[in-house]
DNA sequence: TGGTGAGGATTGTTCAACAATTCACCGATC
DNA sequence: GATCGGTGAATTGTTGAACAATCCTCACCA
């Protein structure tokens, strides 16, 4: 054992190193399409057709439909197929119910962070403002995205952070689903920034505060673009 | 369309026509076996001998394999095969910290419960001090469990709801990872009452918390119990 | 004692087949 | 003209077998 020493410094490798079955490399390419819009919403893909563009037979398939269906991304429905999830309005209204409990409990434990955390807050926040600058909406979304998955990691919880990381895919289907997604995230540039330097203040409960209005906002402004949708629709 | 008037009665048919795959009653089977302990934490699921005694391809199994796998009931381990999951310390602790979270922010929202929800509640309660009653300690421990579902539910939220099943679910491998889970639930039946008759009362904040410090005692319990099983170990 | 292969067992993945189910189409009926 | 019923093609659900890749054991050797 006395060659052992200093192997913290690989552990970081691990992810790196794991060969990741087929099933799962053809979940990230699907989930990719799904986030980014390629696949829309309400779309079915047929095991034949996908499997021989992706060059996998149909039984990884299926495991790699089972896979996105746990993310709610796809929709299983029994000897009819797998589609692209349609969110409602429900949907919306429980997304944000469930990110207001735990994003505002891992602001407020913001003390007991690990280390580097808030930086790493911080860092989504510069992402999210250079995409601005160069008016790459788009970007601005992903950004918002990292940022708000930086808040609850916050909370040092490995499944706080995995079940925010299925909320957040989730929403960026409800994105494609709205009327003008184009300039839904630019507002909150700002915000993010107001809420980062309370954080490395110390002013938890005035962040939690602004997390809180800002989840007001946001979730109102989704279900009005969600609305005004259905109401062409009929 | 004129005879589509009041199909609505027949909404709650749905979810018991739905005939379900193979792999999903699978799943169900084996998430029994775990729960009840018949596969100890840390066995291995062999998929050749596993299919046979359950009569299903390897192909089907795989499927029920993934989505236990979801739930954090087996781990897979890459050209190594499944194994019921072996929660340890660090589990412990973030499954009570996502359970704060969650479930205290149920709880204080109760006043927006939906109708009979806090009615659940109280069932669960009783059939928790029935149990005890006869001395059915395990028949305690499902009580209890469903007692923190019926709080979760509070929230009206089907996201809420799943995270919280598989939480708990969770959880009671935890349980028999640890020395003495016969006596460990019997003493928070009375807690239990307490709380239900709080919330019936509306006195959410006080409710909270009481689970609150529920919280605190059964994970300080729950920690010092691993503690001691993992020096025993070594 | 500690390293090293060889071999057997198990998983990962594909392929082909068949049963079961859905869906779209089309004629029959009132 | 709308509804009902049936036929058939297309798709999914599931199986079984096959082979490659990988891991584990264990005897063997330095």
């Amino acid at each position: 054992m006395a060659t052992s020493e200093g192997l913290e410094a690989f552990s970081d490798l691990r992810g790196t190193l794991e060969r990741s079955s087929t099933a799962e490399r053809v979940a990230d390419a699907l989930r990719e399409r799904i986030i980014d819009g390629a696949l829309a919403p309400g779309a079915r893909l047929s095991e034949e057709a996908l499997g021989q563009a992706l060059g996998v037979s149909r039984n990884t398939l299926r495991e790699a439909f089972r896979l996105l269906g746990h993310e709610r991304l796809l929709v299983h429905r029994f000897n009819r197929g797998v589609f692209v999830a349609e969110p409602e309005l429900a949907d919306v209204v429980d997304l944000y119910r469930v990110r207001r409990a735990l994003e505002l409990d891992a602001v407020r434990r913001a003390d007991r962070a690990p280390e580097g955390a808030v930086a790493r807050v911080g860092a989504a926040v510069e992402e999210g403002e250079a995409a601005a600058g160069r008016g790459d909406w788009w970007g601005v979304g992903t950004a918002n995205m990292r940022f708000h998955q930086a808040l609850a990691a916050l909370a040092d919880s490995p499944r706080t952070d995995e079940v925010v990381r299925r909320l957040l895919a989730e929403l960026r289907l409800v994105f494609h689903a709205m009327a003008a997604p184009r300039d839904f995230h630019v507002p909150y540039v700002a915000l993010n920034r107001r809420i980062h330097r309370l954080l490395e203040e110390g002013r938890l409960e005035k962040a939690a505060e602004e997390l809180s209005d800002y989840f007001d906002v946001a979730e109102r402004q989704l279900v009005e673009a969600f609305s005004e949708e259905t109401e062409e629709k009929e």
